[in-house]
DNA sequence: CTATAAACCTGCTGGC
DNA sequence: TGCCAGCAGGTTTATA
């Protein structure tokens, strides 16, 4: 699923190939994967930001599109996708390049807006910071706060930005944390070493291009390669990593979680 | 405040 | 081989 590393790797690669760039159409394929006024004119990028699982692309006039790949969205310049099934939105540069909107779920969007520094701040608003943005202390306070399950917590984007069900899994088993714990029972040198681990395995995934487990792909079409370093995600049945203890797949919050019991108390 | 669930969707998998 | 239930999980919205 595109979280913080996948999100961050395309934004990386679409920036170095359309800031300067000047889009001068916008093709609807499904009106489910777009909001806003239909394309006029044309717009040069000047640059794409993210935040979270955000991605912002600014026009030189002052508009721009937000873009949310969800669950299965993909954004590409691979020629595949100009004829392929799940394309839902294409765009056209005067260039010639054409990127492309493929998502089979439909949950992610395009979205144009009037004013996108506006669009923005009122997305970045409701995130928390993200990772490396917060000190231990500042993590220990806020987790004080809540009586939720530490996992829940940390996917709570409004609480910490980014971090998705891969690597919120991979995270609390690299801290010996077990998913289940309320976050105001975590002592200040577990948070530590939450907040050390969180930042490890997105550093990693940042490093490897994000996790193709199934659907992601990056901006040219390849994969990421964090899906073969798993330490828990997916891994049902599979040895831990430190002890050897088979994984287990239990449900936190309502979502697949994998753990080791041993390690993981 | 918190927790849970449904909704948005399609493709894949496991069981029979 | 085919059918169908169940699952995947980011985010929003509704309900308890």
């Amino acid at each position: 699923m595109p979280e913080l590393p996948e999100v961050e790797t395309v934004r990386k690669q679409l920036a170095a190939e359309i800031v300067g760039a000047t889009i001068c159409e916008l093709v609807v394929l499904d009106l489910r994967c777009f909001e806003g006024p239909s394309w006029q004119g044309s717009e040069q990028v000047i640059e794409i930001k993210r935040g979270g699982k955000y991605i912002f692309v600014v026009f030189a006039s002052g508009r721009g599109m937000q873009i949310h790949l969800k669950m299965t969205g993909r954004l590409v310049m691979e020629d595949f996708y100009e004829t392929a099934k799940h394309t839902r939105v294409k765009l056209k540069m005067i260039d010639g390049r054409r990127i492309y909107y493929w998502d089979t779920r439909m949950f992610g969007y395009i979205k144009l807006v009037e004013d996108i520094a506006r669009q923005e701040k009122m997305i970045r608003a409701k995130l928390g910071p993200e990772p490396w943005e917060i000190s231990d202390k500042e993590l220990s306070a806020k987790l004080q706060k809540t009586g939720r399950t530490i996992k829940d917590t940390i996917l709570d984007q409004s609480f910490l930005a980014g971090i998705g069900n891969i690597y919120a899994n991979d995270a609390l088993w690299l801290a010996k944390i077990n998913p289940r714990r309320k976050a105001n029972s975590l002592k200040k040198k577990e948070v530590a070493e939450l907040r050390k681990s969180i930042i490890s395995v997105l550093d990693r995934g940042l490093a490897l291009g994000g996790a193709s487990d199934n659907t992601y792909r990056d901006f040219y079409g390849g994969k990421g390669g964090y899906q073969n370093e798993f330490l828990t995600y997916g891994r049902t049945g599979e040895p831990c990593n430190r002890c050897g203890a088979k994984i287990e797949r239990i449900v936190v919050g309502g979502r697949g979680t994998w753990i080791c019991e041993k390690c993981q108390k």
